[in-house]
DNA sequence: ATATCATCACCCAAATTGAGTGATTCAATT
DNA sequence: AATTGAATCACTCAATTTGGGTGATGATAT
């Protein structure tokens, strides 16, 4: 069986160390190089031609989240798996939509590090757990949400760019109705203008 | 070590069974009871008092999504895992949605089952590969975006309810530029309104 | 060299928006 | 029985927004 060569970034030495030794250490895995920062990994990128990037993203230089753009951008095939401490929610989703198939926290065990690089591979999409769950909580609605569910449901329109007169259309209501329950959802939403509305409501998850 | 109370809500009388006994087989889980529908399951909630339920979505009667949606209305705490033959996008993103916190297809091992709901009862968020790889492709912008980097800036700005004006203030251009690059945006994504180009660009994932 | 990108300008008419100030009906809660 | 909230509809008014034109400029990239 052919082995996933894989590329691993990160500043300290001593868990790049550890990682490098760890993938070599399984049949199935080639750790090709290792990096301390994204520029050099990117400069050697077609060189190395990894299928596989492990990576940190509190990195001196451009950040990891940059880096993960990047390295996209010239391969979107390569499989990009985060590694680090943090798991403040903004890295995270910034992580994931610059492209990251997987995001794991550091105290994750050896053997879960080399399942993870195994899974990723086989089209999956490993996450630690407390990141599995942060990931799922963003599809979902705050529950104490001062709107209606009518009001929910006009501002959900009005979010995707639609006018009161499409809305009123889409709701089979009439026009003025609509107005109404705008002003309605401006009141409860202490604000006074679409924009506010829509940022306020998907700040706090209201829609 | 006290055990995890479980209901189970499926249609087919063998894998109800099945899931009920495999569960009562594990030592710190029992199955308090199962359904073949959730209006029944709803009926007995409080008296049940599960702290998981584990739920088929291709149900008679109200579907597993409205069910997830009622539960969830009545008990927040407790934890919903879907598990299901559907991977289809809908029916997955509609499910997390409406509050599940796990999604596992059929296919899965006893073993894997029974970890899941040992996951979901630390704060985690059981996935199937495929699931969680679908839920990771949600955050990432398709990469074939016809659009400029300014433009989709332009429109990522639109989507959020801004007008000309506010775009154009918070990119620091004129509102001049900002017609100008929106009418680019409606000629290469062939549409003429605001509406259509956030309905077009967030199907088609460009923002 | 041709094309795309990013920037700005002016005209025009129709539509939208936000702020008023109302009303009615129905259901739930107290 | 009274109140509240939800959902519906009506009309005025002025400012803003929007979409369609038809341009221009300089820079960058292919």
């Amino acid at each position: 069986m052919r082995s996933l060569r894989v590329v691993v970034i990160e500043d300290d030495t001593l868990i790049r160390e550890g990682f490098t030794n760890l993938i070599n250490q399984s049949d199935n895995l080639i750790c090709i190089a290792n990096y301390d920062n994204c520029e050099e990994a990117i400069k050697n990128l077609t060189k190395d031609g990894p299928q596989i990037i492990l990576m940190d993203i509190g990195l001196p230089g451009i950040s990891g989240i940059e880096g993960i753009r990047r390295i996209k951008k010239i391969r979107t095939d390569i499989e990009i798996i985060v590694v680090t401490v943090h798991d403040d929610d903004f890295k995270v989703f910034d992580a994931l939509c610059a492209g990251a198939s997987g995001y794991l926290t550091k105290n994750i065990s050896p053997e879960n590090l080399l399942n993870a690089i195994d899974e990723v591979s086989t089209g999956g999409a490993p996450m630690s757990t407390n990141i599995a769950r942060m990931v799922i909580k963003s599809f979902q609605k705050s529950a104490e949400s001062p709107l209606s569910s009518r009001e929910t449901e006009v501002l959900q329109l009005l979010g995707r760019g639609k006018s009161y007169t499409m809305i009123a259309d889409d709701l089979f209501i009439d026009k003025e109705t609509v107005r109404s329950h705008i002003k309605n959802i401006y009141r409860k939403l202490e604000v006074s203008s679409k924009a506010e509305a829509i940022e306020k409501a998907n700040r706090e998850r209201f829609i």
